[in-house]
RNA sequence: CGGGGAGUGGCGCAGCCUGGUAGCGCACUUGUCUUGGGAACAAGGGGUCGGAGGUUCGAAUCCUCUCUCCCCGACCA
């Protein structure tokens, strides 16, 4: 492709709207376009990208047997209101009337149609498993896109869909997916991680996402430095402690003035003692109006997640201050257990603690020396808390949490018979018995794993493409293109290494050298092949790598061989982090 | 939805407070000169000042309404 007939054109000022890396550089790097908020056109050397990152999804997953169709964007209301999320999916899921009045949306996700399709196949278990994909534009009205195409209302996403006769038959599928996922990523050069997650209050079955790991990323992710385990923090479990009766001394109870101090840091500071050292107490409400009280050690966090798990229920939030008032009969702040006519939930992290300080539902009153069983009662301990970094893990119990910041790029989800039940997607199993298929589904963000690589792979000059998603593998640069004869030379390398299979941008702008030195470190193209007059007078290129910005002379003879290896062992590195 | 900010040429911004008919840098066109890390000079082209209404002799500027976009938070299969 030469530079000067593609449509390509590089901003060297950094746009207002662009606050994060990749959409940034996207913009400068004239990658994508916006439309309106949240909605991008993909410009041709974003839409490269997306469709280098399109293959190699298809490749893995054709190669596990997995079959590609296409759906429609648009879905009539009917099939959602059989599984029963006409009503349940919020506003996220754009509505709208055809000229007949119908009802119908815009499809964030195709588990209806996709059962729609198949319930009206599937006759036989002799027709399973199956397993069926598509990589589509999907349409999600979120409450606040950002970060261009890290969270687009429209975006590009595979989606796939396993059908099994057992739920022993649809984790061999779940796996499998998984195994793809994970030379998915590899090839495209990411460092990754596969962390357990917390599946929703919707049905026990579980799910795994794919993390691209970056500073920037939203989500947090931990660790263990010893065994495999990694999870969501949402989800990461804490060690359960051992019930320790050690021989302390129980302090009387006693209650005390702490005017004005609330937070656990004030209340410690004031009191002379450690955060570890207080209880707090947290007020949720149900759904139904009722409260509850959690308790954690005052260092750590309740997890809401964890919560709402235990409790088995779909929402949970904060109490705002007038429940506190009612159930407690103190301002928020000074809770606490005692006298609390409410079911009381504590976190492992209380179970051995002693002559702690709560708060005395009063205001400006805390408790100290205050103790388990003798001045309350908890109704149940469970893991309720947030886990930290640092902490032992659950699972080896000898490793430490890591923790990470990660982009969640890819998931994948056991679901069940939840969609075959509610839209009776059915099979004759061997002794003609009918059952439900038990179904996977699974997601990777097309658009955001194209941004959670520059989020990965950039420094302050621009974009550093991994090789098999680049746009271009090699940047050819003629510094010379007024010189006719000098430009026939380079013509002629470009048509070469065209010919032998590279993916050449061909930089035949009439420009000056830095100009054109700045655009390619800019779009990161992994290699430069910089053909200058000196150079060429001692007859030879130069090629850099960006990556490293190691320069490398060549003779014009040896170039494509020398690109060939250098891209191959860049190939081999990236796949290998 | 709550809080904050912004809409002026393709991009980044000034002008607004104190009304007088729009300006700067980058990009673009032409020419001269230059050519290994976003050159210089000269001459050009391009703007319903987000939209509607109002005040005024006169509105980018003042008033009212409205739309859009960005940031923080709540939300997120």
């Amino acid at each position: 492709m030469r530079f000067s007939r593609y449509f390509l054109y590089t901003l060297k000022e950094n746009p207002k709207e662009a606050e994060t890396v990749s959409h940034r550089l996207m913009l400068r790097a004239c990658m994508i376009k916006k439309l309106a908020s949240g909605i991008y056109s993909y410009l041709p050397l974003g839409y490269r990208v997306i469709k280098k990152i399109e293959n190699i999804i298809r490749e893995e997953l054709d190669k596990e047997g997995c079959i590609e169709l296409l759906m429609p964007a648009v879905q009539p209301a009917e099939l959602w209101q059989e599984s029963g999320r006409w009503d349940y999916y919020g506003k996220e899921l754009l509505r709208f009337k055809d000229r007949k009045n119908g009802d119908f949306c815009l499809g964030p996700t195709h588990e209806e149609v996709i059962t729609d399709i198949v319930r009206k196949e599937l006759r036989s278990y002799k027709q399973l498993p199956l397993n069926l994909y598509q990589i589509q534009s999907k349409f999600r009205d979120e409450i606040r896109p950002r970060y261009g195409l890290m969270r687009g209302r429209e975006f590009i996403m595979k989606d796939a869909y396993s059908f099994d006769v057992d739920d022993a038959s649809c984790d061999k599928s779940y796996w499998q997916m998984y195994d793809a996922y994970t030379r998915i990523f590899k090839r495209c050069g990411l460092k990754f991680r596969a962390v357990e997650a917390d599946s929703g209050a919707i049905g026990g079955n579980y799910t795994h996402e794919f993390h691209v790991l970056a500073e920037t990323g939203e989500d947090t992710v931990l660790s263990c430095n010893s065994c495999s385990y990694t999870a969501n923090i949402e989800k990461a479990e804490c060690l359960k402690p051992e019930k320790i009766d050690e021989q302390v001394e129980l302090k009387p109870v006693e209650k005390v003035e702490t005017p004005g101090k609330k937070s656990v840091e004030e209340v410690a500071e004031f009191l002379g003692v450690k955060p570890s050292d207080l209880v707090k107490t947290m007020i949720f409400k149900l759904e139904n109006g009722d409260a509850i009280a959690v308790l954690v050690r005052g260092d750590y966090e309740v997890n809401e997640v964890k919560v709402k798990n235990h409790l088995g229920v779909a929402i949970l939030e904060l109490a705002d201050e007038e429940t506190i008032e009612k159930v407690t009969g103190g301002p928020s702040g000074f809770s606490g257990p005692i006298g609390l006519n409410i079911p009381i939930y504590a976190d492992y992290s209380v179970l051995n603690m002693s002559n702690f300080v709560i708060g005395a539902n009063e205001k400006d009153m805390h408790y100290i020396n205050v103790n388990l069983g003798r001045d309350f009662e908890v109704k149940e301990f469970a893991d309720l808390r947030l886990a930290v970094e640092g902490e032992t893990c659950p699972r080896c119990k000898k490793g430490k949490y890591e923790q990470f910041k990660g982009i969640e790029v890819g998931q994948v989800f056991k679901l069940g018979t939840k969609y075959s039940k509610a839209m009776n997607c059915t099979f004759l199993d061997e002794n003609g018995k009918e059952r439900y298929a038990v179904m996977g589904c699974y997601g990777i963000g097309v658009g955001r794993t194209a941004a959670a690589a520059i989020e990965q792979n950039h420094d302050e000059n621009g974009i550093i493409w991994p090789v098999n998603i680049a746009p271009f593998q090699v940047i050819l640069l003629n510094l010379e293109v007024k010189d006719k004869e000098f430009t026939e030379k380079v013509d002629k390398m470009y048509k070469e290494l065209t010919d032998k299979g590279f993916e050449v941008l061909y930089d035949d702008r009439e420009m000056r050298p830095g100009f054109k030195f700045k655009d390619a470190d800019l779009i990161g193209i992994p290699v430069q092949v910089i053909v200058g007059k000196k150079a060429m007078a001692e007859g030879v290129v130069e090629i850099k790598v960006r990556r490293t910005g190691e320069r490398i002379k060549v003779k014009p003879e040896k170039m494509a061989d020398k690109l060939k290896e250098i891209l191959e062992k860049l190939r081999e590195e990236e796949e290998n982090r």
